[in-house]
DNA sequence: ACTTTATGTTCCGAATAATGAAACCGTAGT
DNA sequence: ACTACGGTTTCATTATTCGGAACATAAAGT
């Protein structure tokens, strides 16, 4: 009775603020001032002032004193650190996409989603060997991407539903998908081939086929894709190497299956 | 007057406590049932089980249904991702340390003090070429690593105080200093001469030169270390690297006074 | 020198959220 | 059927957070 008109818990009392402060830092992927936080903020200025605070001590954020500006901590590299290792997807797939680029010689990504967007958790590159943090931890749109249309294609009825209302149909280019309903018919198609096309959806002549890691209830517990150039590939051509990507995909998601944490 | 008889903050109340909860999960390094957490955690079962259900809420934790276990959530990869490019260091130091890999072709690593601990932000190893997040984000102790020492030779007097206080002295090796007037004394030496050594002080075989990284002020915001192995090199061998070392360490400096966050 | 403006910090009563002991629930063991 | 165990929920009490407003500080304007 007493939830009759709770619609539902949305804010997860001062934690929750907290971390929206940290997602807003973050957002502006450069040192900000406090003047600048508050104005994109829903909160009023005390608490801002708070918050911030408190993140600061916790090393969560780092104040600069000279600058009088805030970038997201060091305390955050250590813990990531800890997700990524123990997540069930990247340290897994790692010995696999590692086979998988000497095989292809193609850049590549492994994508999970994060509330409706596209997380990379690693990359080989074609050309340079060495990408660290700046690849894994990068964000992308779902609506227009290759992992990102694969992982929604695969998503649980309820979950699809709440990831696709976080798309933004920003039309990066002439292709880009313009609206949901366009966007649901094209889900539909990959749900029924089993891959995913990015027609320089979100850069012009940047494509990719991906294909999602599924799970055994048929679920998308990450994607994996091919990323070309339209100067050295056209969109059929490669294709031909997704037998090899829906090879490594299966690899992967059995060792996912049978994997279990080290005791 | 209201302030005579306050000692000093230590909680940041419920975001602190929040933050204390999720070190505790990530501490373990592997999934964790809920008994597991309370039985390590100074807080009440009613008051750990709110926070474990807030966090994983936020996806700063991921609990698995299945195995009844919490892990470090997939959005702390996101935040590290912001934390790790705008960072002063880590991203002005990738070039410089490419080249010095290139030129050397030995295991170096980049670190920064967080809270009297090593942790390392960046690598490059001597035989496999990629790393990612499983070696950015690690943690190593402070007074029986190169970079730790190396860090805490030149930090300003009160933040080293505070840092050699949070110092364990685990016996790792028999080479390990035993106590703070050993590692004060040899601090004042690395102080002296510049650099640092780890005469297979945290793993046996395991020894390296470390440089530390200064500001105008000739205080640490970094350090650089090259590893090796006693089957391949000796200490007094190793130094003739040291100069290459305090070059790239210079090199970095520099880059990052002038540095300023592009527009 | 004296406003004015922009920005950041602190106060404090009111409003709210966190607290945690205890009760409860479900499952497995005996 | 009883007991033990791990996990979840309740609810009156308590402590923290809230946020408008006052205050501080430093530039910029007149």
């Amino acid at each position: 009775m007493t939830r009759l008109f709770e619609a539902k818990k949305t804010s997860d009392g001062t934690v929750g603020k907290a971390l929206v402060m940290l997602d807003l830092v973050a957002s502006f992927e450069r040192p900000v001032r406090f003047s600048e936080i508050l104005s994109k903020s829903a909160y009023p200025k005390a608490t801002v002032y708070r918050l911030l605070q408190t993140l600061s001590n916790q090393s969560m954020l780092d104040y600069n004193a000279q600058t009088a500006t805030y970038i997201p901590g060091i305390r955050l590299v250590r813990l990531a650190h800890a997700a990524w290792r123990q997540s069930a997807l990247a340290p897994i797939a790692r010995p696999i996409l590692d086979d998988l680029a000497d095989v292809l010689g193609e850049t590549l990504h492994l994508a999970q989603m994060d509330d409706g967007h596209v997380l990379y958790v690693d990359k080989r590159n074609a050309e340079k060997p060495v990408e660290m943090f700046s690849s894994a931890g990068k964000t992308g749109p779902g609506y227009c991407t290759g992992v990102g249309k694969a992982l929604l294609a695969f998503m649980p009825a309820k979950e699809q539903t709440r990831a696709l209302k976080r798309q933004s149909f920003h039309k990066y280019t002439a292709a880009t998908l313009a609206d949901l309903p366009a966007l649901k018919a094209e889900l539909l198609e990959i749900a029924a081939i089993g891959m995913a096309f990015d027609r320089e959806e979100h850069e012009p002549g940047i494509i990719c086929v991906a294909v999602p890691i599924l799970n055994d209830l048929n679920r998308a517990i990450g994607a994996l894709s091919l990323t070309s150039t339209t100067s050295h590939n056209s969109l059929s051509s490669i294709k031909r190497f997704a037998p090899k990507l829906q090879e490594a995909a299966r690899k992967i998601s059995d060792a996912a299956k049978n994997w279990q944490f080290p005791t």
